[in-house]
DNA sequence: TTGTATGCGTTATCAA
DNA sequence: TTGATAACGCATACAA
């Protein structure tokens, strides 16, 4: 079925079709009736290929994943859902790409084939291959999260220092002295992965600046890597009463191997951090945490590319989420005992 | 940059770099090379949409999920991941669409635009209208969930009703007498929801057969419903010394919900069901249940999909997953006191 | 071994 | 108010 045939079938040319599809050419109410009756009889809807390859534009927007090789984590899998979802109420479409390295096949059909107006890009590095290929390209993208040198491009983020830096001062106002940072994987933060080393320059400079002893281990992002990380922890570094982690996926483990250990949260132990707000709430007890605004941060990076699209020449922004503390229940005052010392 | 541009600088005509791209004419080897050249160059690669509006093709797998109005559980979110991956290992993109009830206009978009060659479906309902318009507009597609009257569609599906059958019998040989199922939301129950619906039936059955009294509930997808759940059944149902369930994304709230009641598992209370294996893994005991193969799974769907868009006129096929259950720490004997009243 | 010409389904320009 | 027609970029049947 095509506009030839819908043409047809009512007696019109097709550009009177196209007109009343499109609206961009007053059309007689009786033709237009006629043709709009055929349209609706034969479910009649433009071909894509057709409409973009003449528009030149496609109406679908590129999201960048990471590979699923390794499972996404609940924060990320949180992001794809809203940048859809945001897309969606704007009627375009959303095109996935898992693409990790630099000479992505998938990455490449996506973004020399001319297979999408934008493309958003996730799990940014400080330095991203990906990025530079993107500006080579002239493609508008925004990422979510940013490079070492975000200066003219467009993107969110989280202020993963900032907000590790509040969660220290939390602590040493509590009275912890001895605190540890339990940050994301190994293998990422040498990669050069932003939350990652920010969040350690943020944890660094709040322990300097309140006189507090940091601990600062990677962990891998998932439960067994958090219990074992925090056995190795208390093992190491028994004077250590307080944690403060970007590694959502981790907390369980950490938790459980707190318990292990004999201590409670938040009595002999405390826990706070930065993870997506359902997590906070769902953990046990409830996590003092800056909730990540994982919802609003997709819909942002779709009106951002929106607008790098729409007006490719003007100024690119950013936003950078800052979102306050949620006081809940796993932190409070440094034990008594263990404080002393 | 089009085939064009690549023709001109190379000194020949467009159907020659067309046919070195293809490979399917022979091309001497001194043009290939001064052509591949050109293209290697300038980095050039034929435009998607021009190539699918000539094809007939889109070379793209849609990929219909439910709207993320409501967060995606964690198995939901495992499938978008696999099929994505399976999609990305023969060269092939997916499109996103948040598709939840009928009419819904991004699904339109794909289904009646022609954006893809084929669509994988997510959560089915036992009669879904989605089902029946692809059937009307004859796009290849494919379930992950099956429909009341499966017949004659490609599907992949769970045996939610014989695995629940084989966790109830399971618990009535290590003795339990009241047994309680622990099901997905209401709403999704009596929307028809092919999972939660069978998974009562197998439910049913096997109580009745092996003669136990069993409890059926319905429970909302979340750590607060879980919790919530578990302790109405505990207070309108003392007698019950299991749970089987299928709502992963309830059991940390029962597990809550059994700790504040002062329940150890499995010493006084047993719980098993049907999850993801990371999801049992990672559960405080180890749950034993069923684990949904989901990787093998969005595979599975894909490797279905691409059969029905290379001979649509070929027999449909399905696939079935009954995956045994892996025995680990949350199931034991009822507990003498209470198994004996 | 290579080149020419046609059409895929649209939209938009130019005529009427 | 409407119709004929020319692109958009590519793949391929047909010629040479």
């Amino acid at each position: 079925m095509n506009i030839g045939e819908i043409a047809r079938r009512a007696g019109v040319s097709r550009s009177t079709v196209s007109y009343v599809l499109s609206g961009k050419r007053p059309v007689s109410a009786a033709t237009r009736q006629r043709i709009q009756a055929v349209i609706d009889e034969l479910d009649y809807r433009p071909n894509a290929s057709a409409r973009a390859l003449k528009e030149g534009r496609t109406r679908t927007l590129g999201l960048v994943i990471p590979p699923a090789s390794r499972r996404l984590t609940d924060m990320q899998l949180g992001f794809v859902a809203s940048v859809v979802e945001a897309a969606a109420r704007v009627d375009l479409d959303v095109l996935l790409s898992p693409s990790g390295g630099d000479h992505d096949r998938s990455f490449e059909r996506i973004v020399t084939g001319r297979r999408v107006d934008g493309v958003v890009l996730m799990e940014i590095r400080l330095t991203d291959e990906r990025v530079t290929r993107l500006e080579q390209t002239g493609l508008p993208f925004v990422t979510i999260g940013r490079t070492a040198r975000p200066h003219g491009m467009s993107w969110v983020d989280v202020d993963y220092g900032g907000l590790i830096a509040s969660c220290v001062h939390h602590l040493a106002d509590l009275g912890h002295r001895h605190v540890a940072l339990v940050n994301r994987s190994a293998e990422l933060v040498a990669a050069g992965y932003g939350p990652g080393s920010r969040a350690s320059a943020g944890f660094a400079e709040a322990t300097a600046e309140r006189g507090l002893v940091g601990v600062d281990v990677c962990c891998g992002d998932d439960v067994a890597a958090g219990e074992a990380c925090v056995e190795e922890l208390l093992a190491t570094h028994p004077e250590v009463t307080a944690v403060a982690t970007v590694n959502e996926a981790a907390l369980p483990g950490m938790q459980r191997a707190l318990e292990s250990a004999g201590l409670v949260v938040p009595r002999d132990f405390s826990l706070t951090g930065v993870a997506a707000r359902h997590w906070a709430e769902n953990f046990r007890p409830s996590l003092t945490a800056a909730d990540v605004p994982i919802v609003d941060m997709g819909a942002e990076a779709v009106s951002l590319l929106l607008e790098r699209i729409a007006a490719p020449d003007t100024a690119p922004r950013h936003r950078l989420y800052r979102p306050p503390i949620s006081l809940r229940a796993s932190t409070g005052p440094v034990p008594a005992a263990r404080g002393a010392r």
